[in-house]
DNA sequence: ACATTTGATATGTCCTACATAAGGGCTTAT
DNA sequence: ATAAGCCCTTATGTAGGACATATCAAATGT
């Protein structure tokens, strides 16, 4: 696997650190003593000793847990384990910013691929209410100039994400937004497909599944044919 | 938005601590002073006293954004800005036992998302030296038993991510798979399409997209009609 | 029996000290 | 003069102690 190789000749440029130990003899631990959701922690101190490492090393791998929603702390309750919002984590790297080129270009793909895996899901779940309300989207684009634009065609994709039924996955759309439009806007070609919006409304009122899909394919097609 | 609204009420529950609102500056910082990976930054002292707290609250969310990749420390050169492994953030709360129901029907779905929309890369990028090596792995699972069967399925189905030619999506699906794997043990009927993986290689061979996408939906209908 | 106060306790924050590694400049040898 | 080797400086890593603060629980008073 070329991604391990990858990874294993890249780790040591940083050297590692108790805490890094720390962090993850703790993740064992959680995991060993299968604890659940609620479950009461030991206290800082024993932890600390337990490890053989000061209350600070601890606190700074203790700090990464509860940055990432595994941990909740009160003052004297001591700690509780907790589900972790495993979206919210994600959100802290996606900056486009700081992604490298191969990994954006990958992202906008995997956009792609998830809006047209969507019809699978839409087909299964869709409902007139839900077809209705994506219509009145489509309807306001008429006559609206470019900024407005922009904004109506995000809340037409977000709504057939949010006909998907998915919290997840209607979350992730959103999270995945910006490295879009970035990419998007890097090639700065106007993108129009040859079916619009109304077009697609029309198709879910009365067409197949296998219609639909059609359909967003030929919507996507400008985007995809910048693949390569 | 019902999602913002439940994080609204539920946020309050543990309260915000200084190494919090520190990584939340931090973070600002980074991205005003819009820093590229491998400038260097201020020293953890400047860093603290700027910010008006102790070395240690400072360091616990240093540690943070270090878990994230998102800075490396050296000892004496100091702190660099980093590029962050997306994915390696997210796999470390993916763990099914701490992910609620909802979230992991979510995730499940969102496999099968993934799996229906890679059919538009894959015959982007398919090469016959990918389908002769699919091919293979279809082959030899005719006799096999239950559990050399099952790791076959997952050769079969990560080949057709590789062959999507994306390394962020292939990743993700790694990831992905123990939580999938989970689903669908809890529910324990056997699962079988009626097109089976050698059918799909004949597709990639000689069918057209359209054509691949109906033999992956039947492939899957399994799982699908497993959704309400 | 209920409300109030008081004390104990675990986490949050700060401070100081020292270890360690690595860069930079200095000396020395060829 | 160049290269090798040494020492000093410096920024991070780790340790330990101290106190603040919030909260639970028991003791107290009505």
């Amino acid at each position: 696997m070329a991604i391990n190789d990858l990874s294993k000749d890249l780790a040591p440029i940083a050297s590692i650190t108790m805490a890094d130990v720390v962090e993850v003899k703790l993740r064992e631990y959680l995991k060993k003593k299968s604890f659940l959701p609620g479950d009461a922690l030991p206290k800082e101190l024993e932890l600390a000793e337990a490890l053989g490492v000061s209350r600070n090393v601890l606190r700074e791998a203790l700090s990464r847990l509860r940055m990432l929603g595994m941990i909740e702390t009160k003052k004297k309750r001591g700690m509780v384990l907790a589900r972790p919002d495993i979206l919210g984590t994600f959100e802290r790297v996606l900056d486009p910013l700081i992604i490298d080129k191969e990994t954006l270009q990958d992202i906008f793909e995997l956009r792609l691929v998830l809006e047209m895996g969507l019809a699978d899901l839409i087909y299964v779940r869709k409902t007139d209410k839900d077809i209705a309300e994506l219509e009145n989207i489509a309807k306001k684009e008429v006559n609206l100039d470019n900024s407005f634009r922009i904004k109506n065609e995000i809340a037409f994709h977000g709504k057939l994400y949010e006909m998907s039924g998915n919290d997840t996955l209607k979350r992730f759309q959103i999270m995945l937004l910006p490295i879009f439009d970035y990419v998007v806007t890097l090639e700065k070609k106007p993108t129009r497909g040859k079916i619009n919006h109304m077009d697609l409304v029309q198709i879910l009122k009365t067409g197949s599944k296998a219609d639909f899909k059609k359909g967003m394919e030929a919507h996507l097609k400008p985007h995809f044919d910048r693949l390569k």
